[in-house]
DNA sequence: GCCAACGTTGGC
DNA sequence: GCCAACGTTGGC
C-alpha cells in the first residue's frame, strides 16, 4: 500500500520526496469499508482500555530504492528519515481509504515500525514514532506531486498524513522472508503473527499490530536469522 | 520484468 | 448494485 512516502516534517518545508503513496480515489464506500475494519482492529483494544493508555502499534511502508513517479523520486528509506532535521519527516502520499483511517487513528508516541517495500531486500529496518497526529496531507493539492488528487477540496481534504520521528534501526534488519516463515508456521500453531495484517492485507500501506505481533517481532532482533 | 492480488472505475 | 476492465502494489 501501500506505499507511502513522505517528505519532511515538520512544518515548512516540503521535501520532495514523495511518499508511496499510492493513489487511489473513490469515496464513500472506501470510507465505510475502511471504517469498518478500523474499527475491528482498533476498537478492541480501545474498549479493553476504555480510551486511556490505549497504544498501538503500526507498521509503515516506504521505497528505500529510487524510482519514478511522474517524473518524481519516490525513494525513502529509513536512512532518509534520519537524515531529516530532527530525524522527523511527514508521512505523505497515502492514497488508500483503509490505511488514511489508520493514519487517522494514530496517537502521539505510538511507536511504528518502518518497513521497507518494493525492493531487493524487503522487510522491517527499524523504528519511529507519531510526534504529530493526522493532518491534510497538503500533497493531495500540488499538481506536480504524484499523489495530486484533482477531486480533493481545500476546504474538505480527502488525504490525511502524521509526522513520524526515528526512534532506532533494527539491532538486526527482520526481513520479509523470515517473518512469512513464522507467519506460516504460526497459522498453524496459533502463533503471534498468524494474522499479521502483512500477509493478511497484502497492498495495505499503513497497518496496525497487536501487542503481540509487536513484541514477537522485537523478540526476533535477539536471535539469530532463520 | 513478470504477474498475482486486489482496489477502483464505469457501463449497464 | 453487479461486475468486467483496468490500474496499482509489491514480492519474486
Amino acid at each position: 500500500m501501500p506505499r507511502v512516502r513522505k517528505r519532511p516534517a515538520g512544518a515548512a518545508r516540503p521535501d520532495k520526496k514523495g511518499p508511496k503513496g499510492k493513489r487511489t480515489k473513490t469515496d464513500n464506500q472506501g470510507e465505510a469499508s475502511a471504517k469498518v475494519e478500523n474499527s475491528s482492529l482498533q476498537e478492541t483494544s480501545a474498549s479493553k482500555d476504555c480510551g486511556k493508555n490505549l497504544s498501538s502499534y503500526w507498521l509503515m511502508k516506504s521505497e528505500p530504492e529510487s524510482r519514478l513517479e511522474k517524473g518524481i523520486d519516490v525513494k525513502f528509506s529509513i536512512e532518509d528519515l534520519k537524515a531529516q532535521p530532527k530525524q522527523t519527516a511527514c508521512w505523505d502520499g497515502v492514497r488508500n481509504y483503509q490505511a488514511r483511517n489508520f493514519l487517522r487513528a494514530m496517537k502521539l508516541e505510538e511507536e511504528a515500525f518502518f518497513y521497507h517495500s518494493n525492493c531487493r531486500e524487503p522487510g522491517i529496518a527499524g523504528l519511529m514514532k507519531i510526534v504529530k497526529e493526522a493532518y491534510p496531507d497538503h500533497t493531495q493539492f500540488e499538481k506536480n506531486s504524484p499523489h495530486y488528487d484533482p477531486s480533493s477540496k481545500e476546504d474538505n481534504p480527502k488525504w490525511s498524513m502524521v509526522d513520524v520521528q526515528f526512534v532506532r534501526m533494527m539491532k538486526r534488519f527482520i526481513p520479509l522472508a523470515e517473518l512469512k516463515t513464522y507467519h506460516q508456521a504460526h497459522r498453524a500453531t496459533g502463533g503471534p503473527l498468524k494474522n499479521m495484517a502483512l500477509f493478511t492485507r497484502q497492498r495495505l500501506s499503513v497497518q496496525p499490530l497487536t501487542q503481540e505481533e509487536f513484541d514477537f517481532i522485537l523478540s526476533l532482533e535477539e536471535k539469530e536469522p532463520s
